[in-house]
DNA sequence: AATAGAACCGAAAGCGCTTTAATTGATAAT
DNA sequence: ATTATCAATTAAAGCGCTTTCGGTTCTATT
């Protein structure tokens, strides 16, 4: 099937190319019967505009790159909908990058971003990725980071402030005198967990109060779970605290296996909520992120960059909100 | 940062963009001379292709766009990983649609698919979607499905075969004489829904044996779980079949508040493996998909399709293994 | 009826690349 | 030394669109 091109709508139309380009982008002024003639051969000839033509000769795409760890977290899923909903409306395709640790792949995907001329990109990823950033920051990208504010402010972001989260939990904790704290620490998600540190943290320095756990688990949920089955057999703690709902589930699993009950003798709470939270039992208490709103903001935000609106801020914080299920007792 | 272009890497070296042209894209022979004096002129002035000029000219953009229906489910996540890492190997991007029930949504989608040019599209979606289709075949883009195979095998696919997952857990139920047997079914998965009710109907007709039940549910778990709440007051089975992780969460829940103990009183599987299968108590039999590999199939076939390579067969049946974990006793 | 000004439209250049056909330069054959 | 041959390179056209700059046609004014 000969794809048609704008010239053959010309043609058809008896008009120049300059006229059709004109009625499909529906800025400049054309006469109404013109326009209606146009409008009919593109009908008649079942006209679609080349994008990659456009895109050439506008030099830009209307796509953006998103990239992200992995897309098989519900977190990840979450924000690619939300992401994906505004990018619908404001007319955005999105082409989607996974970046696993490996430099030398995340230098390939930055490669693959910058030759594919996108209007720009979204970062999701727990690891500073400071140095591919400056990179992209070379091209005058416009970024927009998603979970993790820069330091340097020179970059938009939408994030929740974690380390918040983890200090009123801890400090409802020590309030209530439950002060044998402990974090599950995996190497996967860095810059979260640090956050969760900062947190907790502060809130024993300002009880007055020092020494929490630090229980490293493998990164996996089989292993960890072996492994906290083991743990179990000689510690005990008031409250873990973990990152992901798997953790949390590994956590709660092999306490059960050393008769350990939560939450009445161990409480648990992760900071990121899916829908799996209360579907399991005991229904896991955790901080509910706004996954869903982070893509949204996030995409709205690049909107704005790219259309040159006003920023009323550079970085975003979305508020979360802390949901009691069945794995802890203590209310915020 | 003004952009460099093959143009000045020409000047750069003194040579033609043929000549830059040939060397970057490596076929055609180029004296080595030249060829080194090319790439440090690339080098020097960092130069990165134009895919975008490239996909005008060479009426190719190397994407391929991805349909789901969702992002947020774990099987979809999977798919995505899978088609990403091959993907990657192939050089290929992935723009990623998400279609909504709306059928005019569902247009805009294919329209938008047709003016971005890209190669191929991969589509997952558990609706027929039979005339959408054909408006893309129109077009003559390579197509490949993911879940649902046509009846029309002119189109590319790789699918499980559900029905006789469905027929094998049905018949062995059947055999130990646990006839009593139960579907959940919702609307939003007909077509899977679909083959297990074929499969299990299979079964019965050859066990000659009359009826199994159907249980309509709401869409969403939260009302499901209050449905199903209810339902076990006054009916009993022995086993309940259901597509969605989700479902068998609600059956179980549901089922443990009436006190019907799982899988003693009543066996539960799902059709659908996700990690949470084996993170929660009871743990989750169910048939094992592979999505991972539903996607990472799918996208070499369209790299075959792309490249006229031979296919050995349009449809490509991925075989299931059935996992017998704690909500079931009855292995195959 | 003549004309200024506005409204509308077309010609052509340009976006950054690939590729064919033509040209050059070098080498081998006469 | 001259020509035929071949390898390496270039010039230029084309991919499908947007947009500037002029030109043409209307409309309104006197």
């Amino acid at each position: 099937m000969k794809r048609v091109t704008i010239y053959d709508v010309a043609n058809e139309a008896n008009v120049s190319l300059a006229t059709v380009s004109r009625v499909i982008n529906g800025l400049e002024i054309v006469r109404e019967d013109t326009r209606i003639k146009v409008q009919e051969a593109i009908e008649k000839l079942g006209y679609k505009p080349n994008a990659v033509a456009q895109g050439l000769a506008l030099q830009k795409t209307t796509t953006i790159a998103l990239v992200v760890p992995e897309a098989s977290f519900n977190v990840t899923g979450q924000i690619i909908n939300g992401l994906l909903d505004v990018a619908k409306i404001y007319k955005y395709s999105i082409v989607l990058h996974t970046t696993t640790e490996g430099i030398l792949e995340i230098n390939e995907t930055i490669e693959n971003i910058i030759k594919s001329r996108v209007d720009g990109v979204i970062i999701y990823n727990d690891k500073l990725l400071y140095d591919e950033l400056s990179e992209l920051k070379r091209y005058q990208y416009p970024i927009v980071l998603i979970g993790n504010k820069m330091s340097d402010d020179s970059i938009a972001s939408v994030f929740v402030d974690i380390e918040k989260a983890s200090y009123d939990i801890a400090r409802a904790y020590l309030d209530a005198n439950k002060n044998n704290i402990a974090i599950i620490e995996d190497r996967k998600n860095p810059f979260a967990i640090s956050q969760m540190v900062k947190g907790v943290e502060r809130a024993f320095e300002e009880a007055n109060k020092n020494s929490f756990t630090f229980v490293k688990i493998p990164s996996n949920y089989r292993s960890s779970y072996e492994f906290l089955k083991g743990y179990f057999k000689d510690h005990r703690h008031d409250l873990i605290l973990t990152h992901r709902d798997s953790q949390a589930l590994a956590t709660i699993n092999a306490a059960s296996e050393n008769n350990v009950l939560v939450p009445q003798e161990c409480e648990v709470i992760c900071m990121i909520d899916t829908k799996y939270n209360s579907m399991v039992r005991p229904q896991l208490s955790s901080i509910v992120i706004p996954s869903y709103d982070l893509g949204a903001v996030a995409m709205r935000i690049m909107t704005k960059l790219l259309h040159n609106e006003a920023l009323s801020e550079k970085e975003i914080e979305l508020s979360y909100v802390f949901n009691r299920r069945q794995s802890s007792l203590i209310n915020l």
